[in-house]
DNA sequence: GTTCCATATCGATGGTCATCTATATACATA
DNA sequence: TATGTATATAGATGACCATCGATATGGAAC
């Protein structure tokens, strides 16, 4: 790409001196960083993540009856949290009777670990 | 692991019914998830998450007055989500006179890279 | 010194978040 | 049908967030 001129600063242009290197635009576009960052924030918060790690650590998927005793919080809030990793499109889940299972969506966190990576 | 009783639902237990597998403790501990949170949280943002993007294409450190014409914000918003990646210990500025440069922390997303791949 | 410039901070605003209690929903048991 | 149980939703609250315009800071140029 070229370099505006009017973005370098006029005391240091007349010296023919430059702030840095031209800048890059960024590879990842507007869209790709919405989606990522969408799935970074869900992973944003500290009971989510470790959510996240239980249920990628069985190859099956995992009643919430389960989960709730793990975290230090009322099962409103890990049902509240659940929804947000859904929302983020990371994990899904699944009725039987009265219990619900929760696992993790394959390859859902792996455009925003390859681009961590 | 072994599984409380209690926490098996009473219905189901009589007829010796387990909900699913016994649950694993996060292998990730408070700790880590606190800090791995962080800085996905710091991630969260579509912008933070381009300027990180930005900052890791160049060698070398770029100058703020290079990056504000890329986002479609003002200047102190963008200072602001600079403030944020660094508390998030992401990313760490210098000074030249007038000019701040910034820069990302190698490995600073090295934990969070691991434990998503 | 005065003016200009790049960056950071301040203060306000409207929105979102995590959390709780209380309640609803929907299924199971007796 | 009546009761109990697992999960989800509703509503409230106090904290935080992204953003802006205005201003402060501190260095450079004249």
């Amino acid at each position: 790409m070229t370099i505006d001129m009017e973005l370098v600063p006029k005391q240091k242009r007349a010296a023919g001196e430059r702030c840095c290197e031209p800048v890059v635009y960024p590879d990842v576009q507007r869209e790709d960083a919405l989606r990522m960052a969408e799935v970074a924030k869900a992973l944003g918060d500290p009971i989510r993540l470790q959510l996240v790690d239980v249920l990628r650590k069985h190859a099956g998927k995992v009643c919430v009856c389960e989960l709730v005793p793990l975290f230090d919080i009322s099962q409103p809030t890990l049902s509240h949290h659940l929804k947000k990793l859904r929302d983020a499109g990371i994990v899904d889940s699944e009725r039987k009777g009265l219990w619900a299972y929760y696992y993790v969506i394959p390859d859902a966190l792996k455009e925003l670990s390859a681009w961590l990576s």
